[in-house]
RNA sequence: CGCGGGGUGGAGCAGCCUGGUAGCUCGUCAGGCUCAUAACCUGAAGGCCGCGGGUUCAAAUCCCGCCCCCGCAA
């Protein structure tokens, strides 16, 4: 079939490589170029170096509402849309170009988790299951029907990095299974239930941020869900007397039976720093002070003493 | 020229401003103590101080250039 795919991230790159080798992709729309990092180096989305490397067209409109690049799109005669992680609300113009279908892959079982960061969500939530839904697209923010669903086991100690990895490569399969009911004609339309329907903002920094008052629990799943990104961080009293400098947390084993002021430093050795919470404690496994490097809470204490009753946040 | 921190034995840091014998905590190795230990005691090994130039009697330290890592911002 004639596929155009339309996707910018990369957890749609190993879906992206399945549709190059197994179907006709006639284009790649993807998100334009932007600058990146400290330098600001013009950096070309993952999904347009990969379109080039298999000498696939790629096209990067500023807007892919205005008529112009529905126009563009128009011309290349797509049987099926296929959809990842774009970045760009499609017109309806856009969703009724396809013979057969506009189809959505999304991180999450929907209806829980529409949004943006659905993979961070699910951890943040604690869910048991994540897995990728395969949509059919409407006018909506991810309310299209159903084509299927499949769920991935959240493992004990899942990061928002593993589950996306872990997500990227199931959403192949969703597609694969998706793209041959499609070809049989019995591709299904399940409405989603909208009373079950949450949803998941975008993540900045501030999502990371740890309030002490929480619990351990609360706090172990937001350091795991926003590790490597945006990673969670508290603030490190500087022992010296000046300003708090910024920590980012990798990595916490979360505590019940342990209890203290929250934010409060209990225990500071080898093992990790323990700090209470508002329900229990966790011991920093994982950290990284700003203008360092990410390391082991044993590498960091022999060089950055950290006292007991010293306050974090 | 966006702002800022950093590169010193295996790890993390101090020393740099005010040039003059390489320091701290940990780890490693050997020995000791202990019912035992990630605890304690004793001893040892291990460093062209990121790279290249310059200044100087003398450079980890001052000056110039470069490479690399990181926080913020975008």
């Amino acid at each position: 079939m004639r596929v155009l795919f339309i996707g910018t991230g990369d957890v749609g790159l190993p879906s992206l490589r399945w549709l190059l080798g197994a179907h006709e992709v006639v284009a790649v729309v993807a998100q334009p170029d932007k600058p990146v990092g400290r330098k600001q180096e013009l950096t070309p989305p993952p999904t347009k170096r990969l379109a080039l490397e298999h000498g696939v067209p790629v096209l990067q409109p500023k807007r892919i509402r205005d008529a112009t690049a529905v126009a563009e799109l128009a011309a290349l005669q797509a049987d099926v849309i296929v959809v990842m992680a774009y970045g760009q609300i499609l017109p309806k113009a856009l969703l009724d170009l396809p013979q057969l279908a506009c189809l959505n892959l999304h991180a999450s079982l929907l209806p829980a988790h529409r949004g943006a960061a659905p993979i961070q969500a699910s951890i943040l939530t604690g869910d048991r299951e994540s897995g990728i839904a395969v949509m059919w697209m409407d006018e909506g923010l991810d309310t299209g029907d159903i084509l299927l669903l499949r769920p991935l086991r959240i493992r004990r100690r899942e990061t928002g990095g593993t589950l996306h990895d872990r997500l990227a490569e199931l959403a192949p399969d969703a597609l694969a299974e998706a793209m041959d009911l499609l070809a049989r004609g019995t591709a299904p339309r399940i409405p989603q239930d909208a009373a079950r329907a949450t949803y998941a903002a975008k993540l900045s920094r501030e999502s990371g941020v740890i309030d002490w008052h929480a619990s351990a629990r609360a706090i172990d799943r937001q350091v795991r869900a926003m590790n490597p990104w945006p990673a969670s961080s508290t603030l490190l009293p500087d022992p010296a007397g000046g300003a708090p400098r910024k920590l980012k947390v990798f990595s916490v084993i979360p505590f019940r039976r342990v209890s203290g002021e929250p934010g409060t430093v209990l225990r500071a050795d080898k093992r990790g720093i323990l700090v209470a919470a508002g329900e229990g404690a966790v011991l920093l496994r994982e950290i990284q002070l700003e203008g360092k490097r990410r390391m082991a809470v044993s590498d960091f204490l022999p060089g950055h003493p950290v006292a007991v009753g010293a306050k974090l946040g």
